[in-house]
DNA sequence: CTACCTTTGAAGAAT
DNA sequence: ATTCTTCAAAGGTAG
């Protein structure tokens, strides 16, 4: 395995590289901080958390406004300040979200002890215990080096408190055995330590390899094997709501805000697979529900349907998917806005009015979290989600477009009346829909919302001026569809 | 009940 | 080498 340092990674982590260009960002920056390549930002973030504790504050660290900020002060000002005022405030906490990267580790003590001396772990967060990620790009890091490194997390990987991890919702959960007073100790070793004595919990040799050797993964938290009826007591729902909360990998959040404390739950007799894998038991196809006779072979389209009852190692999240799993709360409490689609245009805004260093953290996040996904899931593929998804035809017609005007006429309204929102995030929800929406930021260009909806109907470049991974000006999409 | 919408980014396939 | 396609999350909505 090669080095996974900066320069090393070989995962394809371009996406840090990426120079977004965004209404007049390609002009020169003045500004020292801003700059700095996107990669810079993130090796220094790494220095920092390696030097650092909690002396450098948020605030120390934050880029000066860009010099496009004055001319973006005519689409909100307190939209730059909005998120930033956030963090400061410390609105900036944790989200509630739990997402894939909740890992069924039965044993973690090893890899997470490091995190005891994070004070956010409050002694009741032994119901859910943020996990901090282990920085996994460190140059001259033994675990990362080991090539040999086994499928499942290994305990040897080294742990370095992120210095943004402090107020970055985690995205790992964890075992409370973890955090047994033996483990906490601050001094970490990044050897590998199984040898020295560290129970190994037999459940660590559980873990998936690829998704044809699938194995269920042991839950940390130790769920019984019919997490329906449990997660139901839990939550007080019916079992299929909370098969639903699992299966959106949500679960666990909504155990913690009602108050459901897993140390109250017996021990686990089996376990509950990642949820990053959708579990054939939870998630099942539509058709396949019926359950195939014993000894008799499958056909032809019962092979497809066992096929897609194979559990399903979903894609690591990207830096824009942690962003909005993080933000998506706190914009749905000021826009009152609930369909999702008019909240990710919000996210898409606020994700380009971000500045490097504050989406460097995100870009960090995606990273580590691909590293870890090509650590837990070594044979794992892009591919092998291909097809999971129904295909959808992305591109319509024009006549297709207007045959479905109305619904693009109620999405864009919806998207006007956030659209106070999307520039000023610090509002009150109420003057950002009380006030008649007015178009101050890129969501209401000259042409509208509803023409750039039309024109440009691959979501990903609907920027008009937004520059593609290649750094290249992007044209709009044409509306003919490639066989 | 299911697909769509909508966003950005990553990865793989296709050209 | 470049472009295109698919999927990841989310929840309301339309068919």
């Amino acid at each position: 395995m090669p080095q996974l340092g900066r320069d090393g990674d070989d995962l394809g982590a371009n996406d840090e590289l990426i120079a977004f260009k965004d209404e007049g960002e390609q002009e020169e920056k003045p500004n020292v901080s801003s700059e700095r390549d996107l990669d810079d930002v993130k090796s220094s973030l790494v220095n920092e958390s390696e030097t650092t504790n909690s002396s450098d504050s948020e605030a120390d660290r934050r880029p000066k406004p860009h010099p496009d900020v004055e001319s973006r002060a005519r689409h909100g000002q307190l939209f730059q300040e909005g998120p930033r005022k956030q963090h400061d405030t410390g609105l900036f906490q944790p989200s509630p979200y739990v997402g894939y990267p909740f890992f069924m580790i039965s044993d973690l003590g090893n890899l997470c002890s490091p995190y005891l001396t994070n004070g956010a772990l409050a002694p009741t967060g032994r119901t859910y215990l943020p996990f901090q990620w282990p920085l996994l790009d460190i140059p001259g890091r033994a675990a990362i080096r080991d090539s040999a490194a086994p499928t499942h997390l290994s305990n040897s990987v080294p742990v370095v408190q992120h210095p943004h991890m402090t107020h970055l919702r985690p995205l790992l959960s964890y075992s409370p055995e973890a955090f047994s007073p033996q483990r906490a100790s601050p001094g970490f070793s990044p050897e590998p330590v199984w040898e020295a004595g560290m129970s190994r919990s037999p459940h660590t040799a559980c873990y998936p390899v690829s998704p044809g050797g699938m194995t269920p993964i042991p839950h940390p938290l130790g769920y019984p094997p019919a997490p329906r009826r449990q997660f139901a007591v839990a939550l007080g729902r019916s079992g299929h709501q909370a098969e639903s909360q699992l299966m959106k990998g949500s679960w666990c959040s909504s155990l913690v805000s009602s108050g459901f404390s897993p140390r109250l739950v017996p021990p686990p007799q089996t376990s509950v697979p990642h949820p990053a894998i959708v579990p054939a038991s939870v998630k099942q196809e539509p058709g396949a529900s019926h359950s195939q006779q014993p000894g008799k072979p499958p056909s032809t389209s019962e092979h497809d349907q066992e096929e897609e009852r194979k559990p399903h190692i979903k894609k690591p999240l990207n830096a824009f998917m942690l962003y909005m799993r993080e933000e998506r709360p706190k914009v749905v409490a000021q826009c009152k806005v609930k369909e999702s689609a008019t909240i990710n245009q919000i996210l898409g805004q606020r994700w380009h009015s971000l500045s490097k260093e504050e989406q460097a953290k995100y870009y960090d996040l995606a990273r580590k979290e691909r590293l870890l996904h090509s650590k837990l899931y070594p044979n794992w593929s892009a591919r092998d989600n291909y097809g999971k998804k129904k295909k959808r035809k992305r591109v319509k017609s024009e006549t297709q477009l207007e045959e479905h005007g109305s619904r693009d006429q109620m999405s864009v309204l919806g998207l006007k009346q956030a659209t106070s929102c999307v520039s000023h995030p610090v509002a009150s929800p109420a003057s950002s829909l009380d006030s008649p929406a007015t178009p101050t930021t890129a969501l209401a260009s000259p042409a509208g919302p509803a023409a750039t909806h039309t024109e440009h109907t691959h979501s990903s470049y609907s920027h008009s001026g937004h520059c593609s991974p290649y750094g290249e000006q992007l044209q709009p999409l044409s509306l003919t569809t490639k066989p």
